[in-house]
DNA sequence: GTGAGCCTTCAGCTAACCCTCAGGCTGCTG
DNA sequence: CAGCAGCCTGAGGGTTAGCTGAAGGCTCAC
């Protein structure tokens, strides 16, 4: 369940939510949160802390439900309080990844012992999300956090093409002004730090976009 | 069991044990509490001292069961007189991990000979619960409460990444209105007494968090 | 009262990180 | 084969997160 007052943020959230497979309900403001989330009992609910009416926690409070809260940056980071066991937040703006990586993990934690290994593995290159762990034929590498979530948005689509586009879009936080050259520059460390050794595993298809696959056997 | 008039504390408590794996049950006041303590028989019941109905020790006569008292800290000391053996006491406002340190040491006690040796141990660094003693590399160190507090934290999810935000929701008080720079000193003053030698535990996650482990081999 | 140890804040510094840009390379396409 | 668009990557500047020394206030024991 996705709660924002504001639409756009509303409708990105969820749209990226439905692509990935989960079923969405939203709502605009405290009251609405409440009454729909206890009518429909969500697994989970991302909740923006400034909403017109209640205040988040406050909404928090009254739903059983763990909460990924949306919060502004400048909001002093440390007046995130309210966070029960099980509960997580990000801040203003993020990027879709980062949510979604957020949303697994909270629901990883609260489905308990069924913890699936949160593993990613292709060909030789694996990643670890809960240890933030990359390696690559064996020898671990350190990658800062852009990397990494450019990584992982690569691992979880892997063999599937992506635009430069559609990258920074998952990647980057949703008010990046800048253009797709950041991109560049990114595959270009990645490729560096995990993809010097054969097989090579990122592949650039021209005017297209980027793939991280396997390479055929044979 | 978890009894508390405050619904906050309750959920605080309840929702932090049960992530440890406890299995809790829940009461708002003193009837409600013997009549589930008599009905269930805890293993163990953290107890508020002022509850609207009946006095928090007259709550413990009634019930059999070891008891961890809850309360507040302006209540002068000499009013925990109602203690029997195997009971102990956590001053509000506490911290998570006080409250679940406390609870294990109760249960290790009552369990009586099933004790667990309380140590915990990652490469060349242990703590002994018990004896609140720290070594490194065959060497005793001596910590203050929070630094014992946080060391501990880190050692019970050696491996796991853990935000500042968790790590001050956990080690700190839960009215602390800081910010989480004490975390950032707390680390350093630990850095410097327990992690001054190779190989390094504590590890920095830049804008993610810390994360105490042994590196790999090789 | 006094001092020691402890907790917290703060500010200066450093290193890491993010982003931009430009020059050069690649591989299409005409 | 020439030209060009797209891509790669090294260098550099601005920014930020985190580290740590210092200082103030607090508590508690003596």
């Amino acid at each position: 369940m996705v709660v924002d007052d504001e639409p756009s943020i509303r409708d990105l959230l969820s749209a990226s939510l439905r692509f990935s497979g989960f079923e969405v309900l939203t709502a605009a403001d405290g009251e609405e949160a409440v009454e729909v989330a206890v009518r429909t009992s969500p697994d989970l609910v991302v909740l923006d802390v400034m909403l017109p009416d209640l205040d988040g926690f406050e909404v928090a409070r009254r739903i059983d439900a763990p909460v990924l809260f949306l919060t502004a940056r400048e909001a002093t980071e440390d007046k995130i309080t309210g966070l029960r066991v099980g509960d997580d937040y990000v801040t203003k703006p993020f990027s879709l990844e980062e949510v979604q990586a957020r949303i697994r993990a909270v629901l990883r934690r609260t489905r308990g012992e069924s913890a699936p290994a949160s593993r990613l593995k292709v060909a030789d290159l694996e990643l670890d999300e809960d240890a933030r762990e990359v390696w690559r034929g064996g020898r671990q590498v350190r990658l800062s956090p852009t990397e990494f979530k450019l990584l992982h948005y690569f691992m979880v689509n892997a063999g599937r093409v992506l635009s430069k586009a559609q990258i920074l879009d998952h990647v980057w936080n949703y008010d990046f002004g800048g253009d797709a050259g950041v991109v560049e520059s990114y595959v270009s460390y990645l490729r560096r730090k995990v993809d010097d050794v054969e097989p090579r595993l990122i592949h650039t298809l021209r005017s297209v976009g980027y793939v991280l696959r396997e390479p055929p056997p044979g």
